[in-house]
DNA sequence: AACTATTAATAAAC
DNA sequence: TGTTTATTAATAGTT
């Protein structure tokens, strides 16, 4: 419909490529309006030209086409777009918000209740509580340790003590032996003047062994608790 | 461009419109797509007929034109329809994606290097965590618990045996000096046939109190210990 | 943008 | 629906 049939390839001329386009746009969109108006369609026509100029038509409104055509091609590839990928993203986001909430929720578990805290205020505290639980164990670690040093020191103490009246006895004991023998003798060498049974008590049930020197293997898991102490998470 | 001219309303015979449809229809679908051949540019044609059947033409992708056209009319009714809701919820998932990001990486510093980890391992490796410190902490508390009873239980012991060689060192020293007077007076009885003086050491310096019987405090420290162990966390 | 020779589209009929 | 054909409409090349 010209003065010559034109091939079907892109024209190269520009200026001619832009004039046909204008002709054959502007008879496209009235054959489209012409379409919708004598057989009752509904039609939606999009064209941008390679100036990346709109022109459109809907016979009704492309909103109502698009949305018509996406409900149609509803598991093709394209209806994708207007609603299924919005689906997808709220799918993505409602999952992201259950994982957040599952972690919080550990949180919370972990540190005791505290419901109502926001992200901020749960960072904050996680390192308040890795400090102070910190702080806690080793105070009490502490106490623990001081205490059982002290014991030691006690017990180091009275096993000094405990050889001292260990000694002095033994010492009383030889004393008294000696002055029995005395005694006897001197009883031997005067006759039976007087009664010495009274006087000599046989040493009773003195039969003593040095207090035993009980080492002190406590001192050393005192140091292992120590080392113990920095290794709680490994 | 038929056998007559024919008037721009709605054909009233049905057959009539339907022949009529089919026939521009085609006919539109044909110059759609010449256009976007010849000229360069990217169309979308969108037909419905009366009978709702769908026919489309798109020289790229529906979904391509419907995107371009959709960013055109960024501030139309229907834009925000497939773009900017889509970009909406983007922006929510990249955001609930990053706080999940930042929670899970408090809890790898929290637990030491546990790069590579997904939020069921996270929430497992959690509780085991929280197990096995309460674990460790109860177990070491223990230890240092059972020593300090021990070592109560040793100083027990020792001020027992400590009391038991005071007695018998008094007892000692009581016969001790009973002898040495008897000694005496038999010396005194039968004038000066010994010398005493080796045999009379003066009783040195045998000056004893009784072991003082220290209290046991320590124990009531242990027991505050154990109360300590179940509130580190509040 | 207007003209016009020519082709393409299509209304009516089959 | 598909073909035919008379006719109109669209438009390529020109001005």
């Amino acid at each position: 419909m010209g003065r010559g049939k034109i091939v079907m390839s892109r024209i190269d001329n520009t200026t001619t490529r832009q004039v046909t386009f204008s002709k054959r746009r502007n008879g496209l969109l009235k054959k489209a309006r012409e379409l919708a108006i004598l057989c009752d369609a509904e039609v939606g026509l999009i064209v941008f030209s390679s100036t990346d100029r709109l022109y459109d038509f809907a016979s009704t409104s492309m909103k109502s086409v698009i949305e018509r055509y996406s409900k149609v091609k509803e598991d093709h590839q394209l209806v994708m777009h207007s609603t299924s990928e919005i689906k997808v993203w709220q799918k993505e986001a409602a999952s992201l918000r259950q994982q957040l909430h599952n972690l919080q929720e550990n949180y919370r578990q972990l540190m005791g209740d505290v419901n109502g805290l926001g992200l901020k205020e749960l960072q904050t505290l996680e390192s308040q509580m890795e400090t102070s639980l910190r702080v806690i164990r080793q105070k009490k670690d502490q106490v623990l340790i001081d205490e059982a040093q002290a014991l030691h020191r006690k017990v180091d103490d009275m096993e000094e003590e405990n050889m001292r009246l260990y000694k002095k006895l033994k010492l009383s004991q030889q004393e008294n032996m000696e002055l029995h023998l005395k005694v006897a003798a001197i009883a031997r060498f005067m006759g039976r003047s007087t009664s010495s049974g009274s006087l000599c008590p046989t040493s009773t049930d003195l039969e003593l062994s040095p207090p035993q020197k009980q080492t002190s293997e406590m001192q050393e898991d005192v140091l292992k608790l120590g080392f113990l102490q920095d290794s709680n998470f490994s």
